[in-house]
DNA sequence: CACTAGTTATAAG
DNA sequence: TTTTATAAATAGT
């Protein structure tokens, strides 16, 4: 009866640069988003550990990480991996011959100075659990940029409880180590609902 | 007539750790090609840059970069772009204060020794289009992994020349210091195809 | 933003 | 692995 159809549905496109400036702040909007959703699932459906930084076409800075990006880049940089010393990149330990005393000092000092903006105005979160920066968000599609990092982290929340739950039950998790305290979760995870202007204070 | 289905299709899954373990890494492998093809690609419509690091279930580092992760891992941690010195994050500048120029130097003996074993036994290939790393990959279904790389990166040459080829004609592209020399291209990258076992001789 | 409908990713087999 | 058939992501409105 009705055959005529509302819109044209998803039209398949060229994998090529998107010419058309609005379309494809849209897209990369979208797609973005997609991207950090299908690295959270990754992470949870199979214990793996990412981290993601991405540059818009403006060269913002948005990154992703689970369980902790900083973990993640240090295990990649220095082929460590403190907590199970199993086969390290000899490639990657020949490359940074000589870097990584060098580069673990600086990581200490970036830790320090973590801890003391943690959960203050930086717009940074930096937890156990996740880790999510969204600096330099004020120049391109504020709110929007924002509503969607809400929308991811109360996304992974929800992962991240039933993580937690079941490491309860099974005791065994192999990120054990990183995420061991429910409270602390509950505590410090995911309060990143802005309600002032201090998200945009830098 | 033929009610008979062969298979059930795509089922919905728990959005929790996959308990059965072949299953999670099955789980595993195919999330994670999907994830660097949907990384790609947003590189590619919107001219995004990403840096994908990537720990398997086992811990196994597996890296995707665009246009070269360590210049993006640098920007990242520096908050500087030499090409185009826009806004920068203060919040990494903050946290980061002191550190950066042990860290450039750091990155300068990192590219020499990249330089060094570029295109030779180690399974990394770094040049100015894709960096692509897959150290560690012996342990972990080998040949598999492998060949999803490659086919990942076939996709990605042919990205790239549809790139170059629009870098000719329009002449403005943000990328050109990157990708500006398409012999160069033609000459060093997307040859990862293995015939010895060199590929695994770290 | 929210919606549709055609496209793509992927759980099972 | 390759093939289904369905779930999920997304281009265009």
């Amino acid at each position: 009866m009705d055959a005529i159809k509302k819109t044209k549905g998803r039209q398949k496109i060229e994998m090529k640069r998107v010419e058309h400036e609005a379309k494809r702040e849209v897209t990369f909007s979208k797609r973005k988003k997609g991207l950090f959703n299908k690295a959270s699932e990754l992470c949870e459906l199979c214990g793996a550990e990412v981290a993601l930084i991405l540059f818009s076409p403006h060269l913002k800075p948005f990154t992703f990480g689970h369980l902790d990006a900083n973990e993640v880049l240090q295990r990649y940089l220095t082929g460590s991996d403190d907590h199970s010393p199993g086969p390290v990149s000899r490639n990657i330990l020949h490359r940074l011959n000589g870097v990584r005393e060098q580069y673990n000092e600086s990581l200490k000092r970036l830790e320090e100075e973590e801890k003391k903006s943690k959960d203050q105005k930086s717009g940074t979160s930096s937890s156990r659990g996740f880790w999510w920066d969204d600096q330099q968000i004020e120049n391109f599609n504020e709110l929007d940029e924002l509503e969607q990092y809400v929308e991811s982290m109360e996304k992974l929340k929800k992962i991240v409880q039933a993580r937690v739950d079941e490491i309860d039950l099974s005791g065994n998790y192999f990120a054990n180590e990183f995420i061991n305290d429910q409270n602390l979760l509950d505590q410090n995870n995911f309060s990143l609902i802005p309600h002032s202007n201090d998200f945009y204070g830098v």
